[in-house]
DNA sequence: CGATTATGTGAAAGCGGTTTCACATAATCG
DNA sequence: CGATTATGTGAAACCGCTTTCACATAATCG
């Protein structure tokens, strides 16, 4: 009795269960719109009662489809320290299980082209690729001519028309200008980030058209280069101290390099925001906690993650959607 | 000519180059002890000849693994906010790559039994489960009766027989505290964790017993309760400057209530470290770009996604292995 | 109203591996 | 040296689902 009472059911048990042929039960578990209400019915009365799973194995092998989309994270590009692709990896997974997807995680080093990765993708073991800001392109090259769907989070620097997903860095950095600005600040500096990265020349250039607007032009001085870094940030400052008589304003391409820049003025003596003013990017947990809190640009980054997962869902039924570009928000606290 | 030159090739063009039958070969790339010494290298040789890699669905299907690992992430336990797991999973990630096993990223509430993830990991899809301190047991309890073989990281408070990956939360707070002691401070409280969670009671237990070997005994006033967010660790502090008259020392249970600590104590007029000495615990990016920089306990937790990933593949391999604690590491800076 | 076109369905052939089973040959034994 | 056990191999069934193809029936047309 009972014999076989742990072992999943197959179309075989389904299709007697339903009265019905093992095509029309794949029929109808694939959404085929030409079959008769009375047994889409049935089908779907003998899944229920059997609690049918579909077998994902052989359902790929048969479909050539294998519902895995990849989440590819370069091993270099240190984001692991950054709270911030762990948030976004959230988002993407969140959307594509709702879309019946599963997120395979890959993080590996992206260097050579022939890693397993590399394989993975282009073996055909999953229907598409989400990668997080990938600056080596060769990779991504092969992969589009195989025509694998590619979802890239944060703009590519090559303009190739790759389906992209990234925060508005322009705006947030112009809004951050201007904020420093708006507070009465008359010399603003920059700490820029990596400026090999179009995130880091965006945002450069939306300090730079803010600056203009405001009436003034931004001397060479003003700007000096990071690279997302605490250390960097603070030496960054100490070198616009030196250089910069009445420097009253600051915005750091990230909070991390922010709070280095604030370490430097308080060791010069000089207060937060009294003397010179500090704005971030990013609205980290570190902006919150920092003494003073951080004013900030806060990025949804959840939504950046869901946008990636859907552009890519939207690829895998054939349209080509455009990039996605999201816009970001000022929190203002105390140290702006 | 050239007609199929971008199609994968299978075991039927391998068995045909290499002059022997498709289930030798499959024996080759299994890794079967019972083959010819030349035919191994036959098929080897085709295999690379040809630049064969195996279909991952075909080979699921007939073998029943599916070479699968899910990660597996409440979603309530904003585990996200902290850098800590995805520093985890990249460990988990490389040590499963490195033995052929693809990492399943599942991010979901695990409220209810029945969601979809349970359902995957139910219905076979994967090998084997990692999950993240998890408090819910139901679920793990039902795929415990299904002997899918699983690692939790974080140590489970039901004693269980399962198989965990933990830090040595208790020697860490022993060592925390006792640095305090050393350093001179004589009233040292604690700001505990969740102390539902069995880290939480680890690190308290630590604090306790380091507490009775430095000859004294802990008063309930010492001990003041936080859920590991800054401002539970800012009103802890705030109670106790208020209810402990010589308090000199704190050790908090993580970064983040120690940093509200801090905060209290300046608000206070008092500074860290000269009145108060403060320890934390993670040793984050937090401690290193607070000020004053914050002596924590470090865990090395990419060590704890290999040793999670690692005691998996024992599993897969039929083995029992034993729970696994890793040990820390006090970093002093200048807060203690 | 017979001829076409739509619509719905099932049989059967895959998809690309794994594994059982039977069998041939080589090694070991009494 | 014949009988037994080990070792190595290939044929073929099978894993569970998808999809083509042929066919029957119903709807539409001239």
């Amino acid at each position: 009795m009972a014999a076989k009472s742990n072992v999943r059911p197959t179309y075989a048990v389904i299709s007697k269960t339903a009265g019905v042929s093992e095509a029309t039960v794949s029929r109808v578990l694939n959404g085929d719109e030409n079959v008769h209400p009375d047994r889409i019915k049935a089908v779907q009365d003998a899944v229920a009662k059997l609690g049918y799973k579909k077998h994902r194995a052989a359902s790929s092998l048969a479909s050539g489809r294998t519902g895995l989309i990849a989440v590819v994270i370069d091993d270099d590009l240190s984001i692991f320290s950054d709270p911030f692709w762990a948030t976004v990896t959230s988002g993407i997974s969140r959307v594509l299980m709702e879309n019946d997807l599963q997120t395979l995680l890959m993080v590996a080093n992206l260097d050579s082209i022939d890693g397993p990765v590399a394989h993975s993708l282009q073996g055909g073991e999953v229907d598409g690729a989400i990668f997080f800001q990938l600056h080596k392109d060769a990779l991504i090259k092969r992969l589009v001519k195989q025509k694998l769907p590619m979802v890239i989070t944060g703009t590519p620097h090559t303009s190739n028309d790759f389906v992209f997903v990234d925060t508005d860095n322009f705006g947030g950095a112009h809004e951050a200008t201007n904020h420093l600005f708006g507070r009465g600040c008359t010399n603003v500096a920059i700490i820029t980030g990596d400026i090999e990265t179009t995130a880091g020349r965006q945002r450069l250039d939306g300090y730079n058209q803010a600056y203009r607007k405001s009436g003034h032009v931004p001397s060479k001085q003003l700007i000096a280069e990071g690279d997302y870094s605490f250390e960097s940030g603070k030496a960054a400052m100490q070198r616009l101290l030196e250089q910069v008589a009445n420097l009253d304003g600051v915005f750091a391409c990230n909070d991390v390099m922010a709070l280095g820049a604030i370490a430097a003025i308080e060791e010069a003596g000089r207060v937060v925001p009294d003397h010179i003013k500090v704005v971030g990017f990013d609205d980290s947990l570190l902006a919150q906690t920092s003494r003073p809190p951080l004013t900030s640009v806060r990025q949804d980054i959840g939504a950046l993650g869901e946008a990636a997962a859907n552009l890519m869902i939207a690829q895998l039924r054939g349209e080509t959607p455009e990039p996605c570009i999201l816009s970001t928000e000022l929190v203002i606290r105390e140290s702006a």
